[in-house]
RNA sequence: GGAGAGGUCGCAUAGUGGACUAGUGCGUUCGUCUUGAAAACGAAUGUGGCGCAAGCCACCGUGGGUUCGAAUCCCACCCUCUCCGCCA
């Protein structure tokens, strides 16, 4: 959420800043409804105040008289809260200076390039190919269990996903991270508080009155829901372990092979609360740290600023890392960074109050691992002309193998 | 799942219809005293909304209701704790 008094005052910006992330909001309309909102909120105040007043001096009469006309007014300003609330809550973050313009991934500006693209002396396979190969995968008993776009993960790449978030957690909790495991389940409330339209509109997986999370995230962010942090505190960072899950809507008939794209997968997520004052430079830290666990695996990969219309509604700025996927001869998005700034702390009431100055922290995430993505990576780009597949120096300590045979 | 107890200002507690403008203790901050500190004493100390301001209003788990007037009475819900049951 947007703080209402900017939008006052930057009616313009707000809209072509939201226009640029693919948003239209109602600002015109918002303006209005705030503008008899604080009227009839001062109305509603000189009642009260009169009928306390009253009360004071027991007067019956004048009384019931104050309190008929109340309850139109309050009834009236119910109405036009809710109407508010609606109205300001359409209103998406705004993307930062330095976000490339653009509806789409052909905006997207690459920054970096490292590693040097894999190079097969053989007609390299897919993950699927290898995975069904090795009895790693199998989607075809999935499809049987749960339905398209699952998997079961079998054998040594078990061992690899556990070697994955071993890696993460070690090299993270080294940096001052707090690691946690949190709920998959977050209530109806938390997920209004986070601003995506996935759970708003019932598009995310949808229990009775409650959702299974995208990631980590959503339950790590509004931990802190209701909370001020001190100076001392500041900056908090989290590197949590989750399923995530995912309806995938609207993405049929898209990377429908193998488990690239499915419902549900294991995720190693990093999520900071910081100083306002600190947001770029706990950004760049964050990228920094992905970019160093992708290093250490020797997988080949980008850096891409990402453009306006592909940021998420709460997102001010977000940072991708893709890595070269040799089948698909393509960059891959495997990571992401992002700064939501204040939006969701401001929708989740989460503060900082230092000696000379309070106000809403700034909340970012960032992806250590997706699990899924990276095994297919990893698979792809270290396999052998035999089939097999070598494992990466970095996980060798975690597997206790050095290859994955035929 | 069953039975009971409870949710009040950072923490602990008082408050069962009007003097609550929510008291008290602890904590915190400032001041006095002191070479300095402690102690003692004094004062200040929640969040949010509206307003240029003076100030007004809201908030005692949440949402409804009763009343001229609700922290207090009524209804529903949420959460926590204790005991029992079930269970990885």
């Amino acid at each position: 959420m947007l703080d209402i008094k900017f939008i006052r005052e930057n009616q313009k910006l707000v809209e072509e800043k939201s226009a640029q992330k693919g948003y239209s909001p109602n600002i015109k309309k918002l303006l209005e409804v705030d503008g008899s909102r604080r009227k009839l909120i001062e109305e509603v105040d000189k009642l009260r105040s009169d009928r306390k007043a009253a009360a004071g001096i027991r007067d019956e009469e004048k009384g019931t008289k104050i309190k008929s006309s109340l309850k139109i007014k309050e009834d009236e300003l119910e109405k036009l809260n809710e109407e508010f609330y609606t109205l300001v809550r359409e209103v998406p973050n705004l993307p930062k200076d330095d976000v490339p313009l653009g509806p789409d991934d052909k905006s997207d500006k690459v920054i970096k390039e490292a590693g040097k693209k894999s190079k097969f002396a053989f007609a390299p396979k897919d993950h699927l190919e290898l995975g069904v190969g090795l009895d790693l995968i199998d989607v075809d008993r999935a499809s049987k269990t749960s339905g398209a776009r699952f998997g079961f993960i079998k054998n040594e790449l078990v061992i690899l996903e556990l070697a994955l978030v071993r890696l993460a957690f070690d090299l993270l909790t080294a940096e001052g991270f707090i690691a946690v495991i949190p709920p998959v389940i977050i209530n109806k409330k938390i997920a209004e508080g986070l601003g995506y339209p996935e759970y708003e509109t019932g598009e995310g997986y949808k229990l009775d009155d409650q959702f299974l999370v995208g990631t980590a995230e959503h339950s790590i962010v509004p931990m802190h829901m209701d909370e001020t942090f001190g100076e001392s505190d500041l900056p908090k960072r989290y590197v949590g372990f989750s399923t995530a899950f995912r309806r995938e809507a609207g993405s049929y008939g898209k990377d429908t092979r193998g488990i690239f794209r499915v419902h549900q997968f294991d995720k190693v997520e990093m999520v900071s609360f910081v100083d306002p004052k600190d947001d770029d430079k706990e950004h760049q830290f964050l990228l920094s740290l992905e970019e160093k666990m992708v290093g250490q695996l020797g997988l080949p990969y980008r850096v891409v600023n990402k453009a306006a219309g592909e940021l998420g509604f709460p997102t001010a700025q977000k940072y991708d890392i893709e890595i070269w996927i040799p089948s698909q001869k393509m960059y891959r998005e495997t990571h992401s960074a992002s700064t939501n700034t204040d939006f969701q702390s401001r929708r989740l009431n989460i503060k900082y109050q230092s000696k000379n100055q309070k106000g809403y922290v700034y909340i970012l995430n960032a992806t250590a691992f997706a699990i899924g993505r990276t095994l297919i990576a990893i698979m792809e780009n270290y396999q052998q002309k035999d089939g097999s597949i070598l494992v990466p120096k970095a996980l060798q300590k975690y597997t206790g193998f050095s290859k994955i045979p035929r």
